[in-house]
DNA sequence: GTCAGGTAACTTACCCTAGGGTCACTTACC
DNA sequence: GGTAAGTGACCCTAGGGTAAGTTACCTGAC
């Protein structure tokens, strides 16, 4: 009889488990955000209990910077990517990069919020490792946007400053707008994308 | 001598006293968010100590709804007046909006952020008023989108529903931005964002 | 004028809970 | 019997919330 126990160990590997974790973890740090994700609602979530995330992550900074981490890896390699191969026009870039977050983020719709979570803390490790992301992040908004506008002639820094921010915000509202969507793929959803931008820019 | 006292009346009337912490507040809120905000640090920039904050407001919760109804009230009258009086073309509405949100806040940036606030617990009154808020600025967008897409023959409603929601994610995005460009007035923003506009949609 | 006392504007010092964090112990397997 | 996986029960602090008192001012009685 292996039936279910509430003390000792359950049998699964700790590699397995840490993974499992940290799926949570993003999925509730990315809905509430640092400040208002719990500790004992990620255990619960895993079905396990506290004192083992501790174990295995350190405190609540250990396990948000594990959840981070893999999210902005694999975030910023998959835009450096499709930057450095999607060649001209640049108003083919937007498409080109949400498609690449659509497809890298199917399975992990939380993990982009993250990376824009305005709740972490102002200072310590997370407070430096969230900027040095976001500052990734940013810069290869900045780098599109500037693009764009200098293949019309145009080069007004705060004007690129501006549209590089709004980009990164028109990409969080379109992956809550995902999030809200479970049905809709990565596929549906560039498709979407692209249908709209055509509709409305000509893009 | 009518030197700084610790301790009994400062002479504030309670309305001005008010004022002074809804506005704080807001800023609080704004920047940290209902979970991350402080009652003493919003005490602590008024000059003033927390039991009065209880004294005026009751909790934690009722300065958050006079902090929201405030920002609230004034932010959907002012697009619901800018909607109704600005007509044809679609395109145009997008920049009177945003004029008009400009105006409205220009010395009070972080009231947007309320409405849009990630972080207010999903349950209880503030989730309530917050969510009939945020469901009447989606009911501009939604309009606003709507019009938009039927000038050019289409009504698919998710992609409106898509649109609408990454429009109020730009304005997010612009108030941001704003924020920490202090110099900038709201008639620059304006003219930026008209300016952007032309330059990369033609609208 | 001045002096009691009522009231509005405050503060100090405290309580209480949620949630981060830890310790010592238990179970399963090799 | 050693080790990895896991838990119950606890500690501690930050921050929401409160009770009881203190100061300044205004008002009317004398």
């Amino acid at each position: 009889m292996t039936e279910a126990r509430a003390v000792g160990t359950k049998g699964v590997p700790r590699e397995e488990r840490e993974t499992q974790i940290v799926r949570a973890g993003t999925e509730e740090f990315g809905k509430n955000g640092y400040a208002g994700a719990s500790m004992v609602e990620i255990a619960r979530r895993v079905g396990v209990t506290k004192p083992l995330l501790y174990q295995y992550f350190g405190s609540k900074d250990g396990l948000y910077l594990a959840c981070l981490h893999r999210a902005g890896d694999r975030l910023t390699e998959g835009v450096a990517e499709t930057m450095a191969a999607e060649a001209e026009p640049p108003e083919r870039m937007p498409l080109a990069v949400l498609s690449a977050i659509f497809e890298t983020f199917d399975n992990d719709r939380y993990a982009w919020k993250l990376l824009r979570d305005p709740t972490v803390p102002s200072t310590g490790e997370i407070a430096g490792v969230a900027i040095d992301y976001r500052y990734r992040l940013d810069g290869f908004a900045l780098v599109g946007a500037a693009q764009l506008m200098r293949s019309r002639g145009l080069d007004d820094d705060r004007d690129i400053e501006a549209i590089a921010q709004v980009w990164t915000g028109v990409v969080d509202s379109l992956i809550s707008w995902w999030i809200d969507q479970p049905d809709q793929d990565a596929a549906a959803m560039t498709e979407r994308c692209g249908r709209i931008m055509r509709n409305l820019f000509g893009w």
